[in-house]
DNA sequence: GTAACTGTTGACGAT
DNA sequence: GATCGTCAACAGTTA
């Protein structure tokens, strides 16, 4: 007699109960029992930095989730245990004597990497493991390969792909009930994980006990709580769980002209409360909307829209287009898509502030080196939102304290940073974003910042943001820098991106003083707002040159002279104060010195040239840098 | 092979 | 205020 199906359903970025492909199959088993689980992964606890506002929206989503299958089912639930899955399962399977695993494919690298030691183990243990995709539109994998192999680096291509893939498959309804979960003995050892280095220590307001007891505080398997994990309380005003999600889809497709004419391209960087665009990729990054559910509920009302509807790419599906284009290139290129070394799509810009790269595989390690005293400085001042440019610190203020920023935003910002302003490194930007926002995905935080960098997927490098005319067109008033830098409220509209220009007397009258590099709190006892630390158009004039002549260098992250170092020898007779660096070895260093002597005749700015190779800065790493194989972190 | 065209999202000045 | 050409100019796609 053939033994009843004793499911483990896996939960990772797909906390959802509609249109789950892999729950579907989980269901048509007809099982005996099932249990839904989530692994808490020391992958994420600690070795990922993640801000107070991710960790909130990650804990809304499963409490959501958990109480949606309570409904179905008052003995189930979102089972969490707290330990990683790679160690976990295997004991479970023998545990719970579990007949199939099933869970929903992830393209990522680390997934890759933990999903095969974990299939592995399943067929060691005669665990059928049954793996179903719906996290975009098209399986990465499938795209890919529709593409000749290639990474899909066009949204043409991407396009073209996705037709010789297929159709995208009609959102599956939820389950109308969810079997009952079988006995869940706990009688073998709980493997503990390392908890250094935890680079959420920053966040944590006391000891860390995530793995206490495996089945939590109370050995209910409940979800976790924020003062569990020690962290801050998030500061964001926005909410996960699928039930939100699918109330904010409801509202927005009845919204029919909204719905049908959208064009990203003219949505309002500047609008706050409510937002221009729909606040949904939070939801599509943990799976408690499906892109797909998304998709089709978008498409219905264009096909039966009466008047001109929008096109992809600048239209509502066309955001979903660029996702996808994005999950297939880190698909196909895996750990090095993350990074500019060793990456073949990526050009290679000399900017300041590189990656330390390290290992036998060349990854990236999580550290920088300082190439530039002053740089580093503009880095910190463009983090905590005071370069003194109001549109700007607005923009990362926003960031910080609500984890989401408007899509031109990130633009703004993002070629404010490299090319368009401080020329540093677009991966010290992506580890930033990685920290604070609530939608981060990988494939396409790392991908759109490789666009605005123009190091992969776009290159018209002199088209450039100014922080000061790109939010004029959409907020003359400057209400949005009213609201994040609070201390420029009562400044007059013609002077609010530009404070600096303000007579003092206005600057008295606006009860701010414009001085200092923003370490100042108060000048005179009025607040104070810092002086910009550069000269817009000057940076601008010398940023788009060290672009020009790096493209025209056309070295690319995989180019031996970037894998070995010796890189600057090709910069040499350019003398662009931005094309310099000492991310090299000491005779390179010299060399570089030497080349900046020269320059520093021209420029007042000699303490941001001296070498600082050996100062380094630790553990600010991207998700990426530290979920790589541990060999890659020596 | 070559040239023209096109590319989700620039700034600026003229009309 | 909306739309246009220019600025100086990249690279994938199409004809």
């Amino acid at each position: 007699m053939a033994i009843k199906p004793r499911v483990i359903y896996w939960f990772r970025t797909d906390l959802r109960l509609h249109d789950s492909p892999a729950l579907a199959a989980a269901l048509d088993l007809k099982p005996e029992c099932l249990w839904p689980i989530w692994c808490w992964d020391p992958h994420y606890v600690y070795r990922a930095r993640v801000g107070p506002n991710r960790w909130q929206y990650l804990l809304d989503c499963q409490q959501d989730l958990s109480d949606s299958i309570a409904r179905l089912n008052p003995k189930s639930r979102l089972h969490v245990l707290r330990e990683a899955p790679q160690t976990l399962l295997p004991k479970l399977f023998k545990a719970w004597k579990v007949t199939h695993l099933v869970f929903e494919k992830d393209t990522d690298a680390y997934a890759r990497s933990r999903d095969e030691e974990v299939m592995s183990s399943a067929r060691e243990a005669g665990v059928q493991v049954i793996v179903k995709y719906g996290k975009t539109l098209w399986d990465p994998d499938a795209v890919v390969k529709a593409n000749g192999n290639k990474p899909t680096m066009t949204i043409s291509q991407l396009r073209h792909a996705g037709e010789k893939v297929g159709d995208i498959p009609r959102p599956i309804p939820a389950p109308k009930s969810i079997p009952d979960p079988g006995n869940m003995p706990l009688d073998f050892a709980q493997t503990q994980p390392a908890p250094e280095p935890d680079l959420n220590s920053i966040y944590r307001t006391r000891k860390e006990n995530s793995y206490e007891k495996l089945a939590g505080p109370n050995g209910d398997f409940a979800v976790p709580t924020i003062e569990e994990l020690g962290i801050k309380s998030a500061t964001t005003p926005h909410r996960g769980g699928e039930t939100g999600a699918l109330a904010v889809l409801d509202n927005i497709i009845k919204n029919e002209q909204y719905t049908a004419t959208f064009e990203k391209p003219k949505s309002a960087p500047t609008a706050f409360e409510p937002q221009s665009t729909t606040l949904l990729s939070p939801h599509l990054h943990f799976g408690s909307l499906s892109c797909r559910e998304f998709y089709w509920r978008v498409q219905d009302v264009v096909d039966n829209f009466k008047g001109k509807a929008s096109q992809p790419p600048v239209s509502l599906t066309g955001q979903l287009l660029f996702r996808d284009m994005y999950f297939a290139a880190q698909a196909k290129m895996g750990w090095k898509f993350s990074q500019t070394v060793g990456n073949d799509h990526c050009r290679f810009i000399p900017w300041h502030l590189r990656s330390k790269v390290d290992g036998p595989d060349g990854l990236v390690t999580g550290e920088y080196n300082i190439d530039s005293v002053e740089a580093e400085e503009w880095f910190q001042r463009w983090k905590t939102g005071r370069t003194g440019f109001p549109w700007i610190d607005a923009v990362m203020r926003q960031l910080k304290q609500e984890g989401w920023i408007h899509h031109l935003a990130r633009h703004s910002v993002a070629c404010f940073l490299t090319r368009g302003g401080c020329y540093i490194d677009w991966e010290r930007g992506a580890e930033v974003f990685e920290e604070w926002l609530i939608d981060h995905e990988t494939a396409c935080n790392t991908g759109n910042w490789q666009w605005l960098s123009c190091t992969a997927f776009f290159s018209q490098f002199y088209r450039c943001y100014s922080p000061i005319a790109f939010p004029q067109k959409t907020d003359k008033n400057g209400d949005f820098v009213r609201h994040f830098v609070p201390e420029l409220k009562d400044f007059p509209a013609k002077y609010i991106y530009e404070p600096w220009k303000a007579p003092i007397q206005d600057q008295r009258t606006a009860k701010c003083i414009i001085k200092g590099d923003g370490t100042v709190q108060t000048i005179d006892e009025l607040p104070a707002y810092p002086k910009p630390m550069f000269d817009f158009s000057t940076r601008r004039d010398i940023c788009i040159g060290g672009m020009k002549n790096a493209y025209r260098v056309g070295l690319y992250g995989n180019s031996p002279k970037v894998v070995n170092g010796s890189w600057p020898s090709a910069f040499d007779d350019d003398a662009e104060g931005t094309t310099d660096g000492k991310n090299i070895s000491e005779q390179d260093t010299l060399e570089v010195e030497t080349h900046r002597q020269i320059q520093t005749d021209t420029n007042s700015k000699a303490d941001s040239l001296k070498p600082m190779n050996k100062n380094k800065r630790k553990g600010t790493g991207t998700l990426e840098g530290f979920l790589r194989p541990q060999k890659a972190m020596k």
